[in-house]
DNA sequence: ACAATTATGCTCAAAGTGAGTATAAATAAG
DNA sequence: CTTATTTATACTCACTTTGAGCATAATTGT
């Protein structure tokens, strides 16, 4: 097998960027619309090594400029380079390399333009009222069905979606949109030419290109990283009630917490200090809490892992 | 700004790949090397769009033509684009994005070639027999020294290498490294031409290209995932010991544990199911063991996670 | 037979966690 | 102005997890 061919390669990276945050009750990103398109798409561009040293430098760049958006954390997702999820239909002969990355905003520095809310995508994926019908109802007897004739996934379906006795594992996001994708289920599917029946009903909202894969991407990486990591913060503004940074925590991993507990975890992990001050909304006024850089011992929030609780076995 | 140049940009792709097993007592990664080079390499190849579909079928099939190993997990770590810190003396025009993955081998499956201790690469990183005496006698003094002239990282530093009162986190590989190379102690720093006093003393054995850092990135990827997934058993024989399963843990995370709890949280933890049969070495026999393949509740072993004790804050 | 070595079982106290009850401090309604 | 409603905060309590060690078992080497 000769490499030498290796430089007749035409190869474009594109970097995308979810940019996430928690506002008005909802996880949003920031979202772009096209003229005849009805798919959103996240910001994305080129990357141009003549001009910026770093893809992160690059991104930063582009987003200030064109999204007009200030970035509290940056993070690389992953490089997907798979052929026929990304431009299949164009004539350019490039082979293009997708890179996607995470961004969070806080609310006040997050600027002008569209912010679409990220659960109108992934439906499935929020648990705060309650399982979403939509699994029961559409989700898993499709899946059920396709199954019948790839029985080798049943595996991955089982893990993903908690079945049998298997927990729902709100980090595995990309890997239910995966199957969800391979399954046919999901519109983008359809585009890409993997299907050819159409899905009976859109399962969340499509996105152009492979940007619903980033978002997944995103979430996850954040559902992550929110139990060892404090980025959460970097999502709250300034001053903050314990109240709201338990909001954003649930708009994050998708579930509800136990109020009095997330108060005992978070303030005895060092990571808040209180101010003093209150916040005046309808009933008690609460204490306002400010971020504490790491200067105390960086325990990690490892009580944010949602369980089902002791032996009941599910919260409802 | 106009980016329609960027048609111009001509990118090449290397795909490196961090390939470990447990041997012998080691940590080991696959090495490869060239003549006239001191330093080692990764093995790593082109990406080339048009022969593979993705770039881990790329490196699967390469790994195994050219090196001769089974691969039992293989992840993407991370996509590098900084100029400078590839090939930067090189003619070649193009600019090269560096992939990194991370696989992992069974040393029955890992085949022949040249294995090298990862640790001889980051003797800080080795906290089986105590605290590294390399981090008190060289690397904190030279740290010191370097963030007199850049007091901006030391809160960076104080995190990475767990001064003050922050804990040493094993996951922070990467963070030390990168620290390490900015303040111009590693050797590929010098290489680069980041720095123009080579240091006094070489810390760890240097790599060609950006290997190292995709070895540092390797080794906190694998630190951090044997805490919630099982990959542990993805360096595992199909048949082993406890014991044999705590020494793989222990190389990895790179402390020591103990004995009587490991046993029970493993036991715990659904993952293993016990065979019948005993393997003979010099004490008592011991039961023989084999992964359960996730038909349990997968819980998160976070036991595994090292603490330096309940008051005593450290081990010896 | 006995020492050395390794495996395994068990206990115990401290810390963490899930799920509440109780109380406090504000606003809105009558 | 009194009361209901709402939100915040304090505290309890049972149960689980975790760190650390002691005790015992089953081998091999001398």
């Amino acid at each position: 097998m000769p490499m030498n061919d290796s430089g007749n390669t035409d190869i474009l990276i594109d970097i995308s960027t979810a940019i996430l945050r928690a506002h008005e009750g909802e996880l949003q990103f920031r979202a772009l619309e096209d003229a005849g398109e009805s798919a959103k798409r996240l910001p994305f561009g080129p990357f141009m090594p003549h001009r910026h040293r770093t893809m992160e430098i690059s991104l930063r760049q582009w987003v200030r400029e064109q999204v007009g958006v200030d970035l509290a954390h940056v993070e690389q997702l992953y490089t997907f380079a798979d052929q026929g999820r990304y431009r299949s239909g164009e004539s350019d002969e490039r082979h293009v390399v997708s890179v996607g990355y995470l961004a969070l905003a806080r609310a006040e520095d997050a600027g002008g333009g569209a912010w679409d809310n990220l659960y109108r995508h992934f439906p499935w994926e929020d648990w705060r009222t309650g399982r979403p019908d939509v699994l029961d109802a559409v989700i898993l007897p499709a899946l059920d069905n396709w199954l019948g004739r790839h029985d080798h996934a049943a595996e991955r379906v089982r893990l993903a979606f908690g079945r049998n006795e298997a927990q729902w594992d709100e980090e595995f996001v990309l890997e239910r949109y995966e199957l969800l994708y391979q399954a046919g289920l999901i519109e983008e599917a359809v585009r890409d030419g993997r299907i050819t029946s159409p899905p009976q009903e859109a399962l969340g909202a499509p996105m152009q290109l492979d940007h619903r894969r980033i978002l997944a991407t995103a979430l996850g990486r954040l559902r992550g990283k929110l139990k060892y990591r404090p980025v959460l913060f970097d999502l709250m503004p300034d001053l903050f009630t314990l109240r709201a940074l338990q909001e954003t925590t649930e708009l994050v991993i998708g579930t509800s917490l136990h109020k009095q507990n997330f108060r005992r975890l978070v303030e005895k992990s060092g990571f808040v200090e209180a101010t003093g001050e209150t916040s005046r909304t309808r009933g008690r006024p609460a204490e306002l809490f400010r971020f504490r850089h790491g200067n105390r011992a960086d325990r990690p929030l490892a009580g944010l892992r949602v369980s089902g609780g002791r032996k009941t076995g599910r919260t409802s």
